[in-house]
DNA sequence: CTTGATACCTAGACATTCTAAGCCTAGGAT
DNA sequence: ATCCTAGGCTTAGAATGTCTAGGTATCAAG
């Protein structure tokens, strides 16, 4: 998934948005919200989390039941504002894309 | 226009399906074509032409006009099959991305 | 004759994704 | 008891590709 290079960060902070979650669970509901075209490999995804935490939108605790360690992420308040930021973006992004590409085959 | 990483090789070979440009050119129709959105540098397009002259994709002539000298890109057959490819790949990646975004603000 | 637009090129900086490994727990199968 | 698989987190280093920033050169205009 190289294409998803620069965007990975929205998409992260797009699916946080309708819930908490932790990263192996983030992979499971990447692939399924986007039918199944995202298969994140946790070397790509991890370090993103990384990334949006020391950046100030996400942060983390870990979850309290036994045995299984997690490591639940959720939106900080400058995370949902980005949320919309980063959709914005995208949108432009994909018209801009779409109008290059025109109506062809 | 980091988001572009990734596509770049498409937009290129989509503005020349419609008829052969030199890296200058490219530019500017790059940025027409997007309503404006796109102002990539040179040293990201003509990397990417060298590319994908490499790759078989284009072909280039020098113009035999005096004077400026013009590199003048056009696809090769495999190009033209590579347009279809590109959009097809983007398309399916858009549509992606845009369902994990959901129909948010 | 200096400035600015046109036109091309490229080395190195930079950021980010992926590969590939490692560590650990839980639970089922052998 | 032991192995295997799935869940779960982490990180070093490779690979890739864009951008920065510099260079070269022609030509027209002031």
């Amino acid at each position: 998934m190289d294409a998803v290079r620069g965007h990975l960060d929205g998409l992260v902070l797009a699916v946080l948005a309708t819930g908490p979650a932790h990263g192996y669970r983030l992979i499971d509901l990447l692939r399924e919200r986007s039918g199944g075209f995202f298969e994140l490999p946790e070397g790509s995804v991890y370090p993103a989390l990384h990334r949006l935490e020391r950046a100030g939108l996400i942060e983390s605790g870990w979850s309290a039941e036994e045995g299984r360690r997690r490591r639940v992420y959720a939106l900080t308040a400058r995370g949902r504002h980005a949320v919309d930021e980063r959709r914005r973006e995208w949108r432009s992004f994909s018209a801009a894309v779409d109008a290059v590409f025109g109506a062809g085959a």
